[in-house]
DNA sequence: TTGTTGATCGACATTCATTGTTGATTAGCA
DNA sequence: TGCTAATCAACAATGAATGTCGATCAACAA
């Protein structure tokens, strides 16, 4: 991911303005490897902004995957989850908590069979892991569903 | 998928009735390849029973989830789709109208590297391919968004 | 420095998929 | 036949995400 300076060239050359509320949002995003939902950004945000509204947090989410700065990931845990992790990659998921891992994979050897094309054109291979993370296999059965589990 | 009659005895072998609309919505999924979603099979019932509620197809679906008959699978296109396919197997899906179809594949070869198990222990793996349909790509821009596409 | 314009705010309403509730009616099956 | 479960209609409610509105405020270009 671009850094929050980056970005706000980037959001300033697209003719968006700079405010506070987004800078914030580019420095909790970067280098993060959580893939929060839009809550948890909005939650991590109001530790120093207290008046920052989750419709506001969409919408600077929103502008981001516009501008290509992020993906927005469904691992089929009810919310999207953002990922300042642009290039190509995979994920590991926890079906416990929902903790989320990025995953380099090389995909080359995966190609769809020949005889199950059903005539589609192919443009993209997803691969997703699924386990019990550490924390939650130490945890007695299940407890712990907050989100933002390590 | 068990045909019909199978799941008649399992629906009966668990204590649950056997009622015209759970024949209907087992004989509408039975060798189902089109991965329909609530709304879909409540859509197709209708035609032979036109009184049949759509929480009444969520609840037969529960239950046929509840005994392991039908897969609930989510890409990521809103509604969940549910497959009668329960066998290991992944899918191949349209970026336009969202039609699914059910993959084959050896996924032997697929492991997780050693560096990047982040101390998860890794039950599944989960192939989806994504692209456009032959239908679609025969259509200028996009249109049908219908979910029965072939 | 100022003016324009866009960003944000609160306080809603709305969508969509899904599940829950209630109470009445119907029908499966032991 | 009778107990009990299934279904129905008509709701309300959930959670994620987006839209609306009018008011306020602040970014940044001139």
């Amino acid at each position: 991911m671009k850094t929050p300076e980056q970005l706000t060239d980037e959001f300033r050359s697209n003719g968006l303005k700079i405010t506070p509320q987004r800078e914030l949002v580019f420095r909790i995003l970067h280098g993060n490897a959580t893939h929060p939902t839009a809550e948890t950004v909005h939650a991590t945000a109001l530790e120093t902004m207290p008046m920052l509204s989750l419709k506001t947090v969409y919408q600077v989410l929103h502008d981001l995957r516009a501008l290509g700065e992020i993906q927005v990931i469904d691992v089929g845990t009810g919310a999207n989850r953002f990922d300042p992790n642009v290039g190509e990659h995979h994920h590991l998921v926890c079906d416990r908590c929902a903790a989320v891992h990025d995953v380099t994979l090389d995909t080359s050897e995966l190609a769809l069979p020949k005889g199950q094309r059903h005539g589609f054109t192919v443009t993209d291979v997803e691969v997703t892991f699924r386990g019990v993370c550490a924390p939650c296999r130490a945890v007695p059965c299940r407890a712990a569903r907050s989100g933002v589990v390590a």
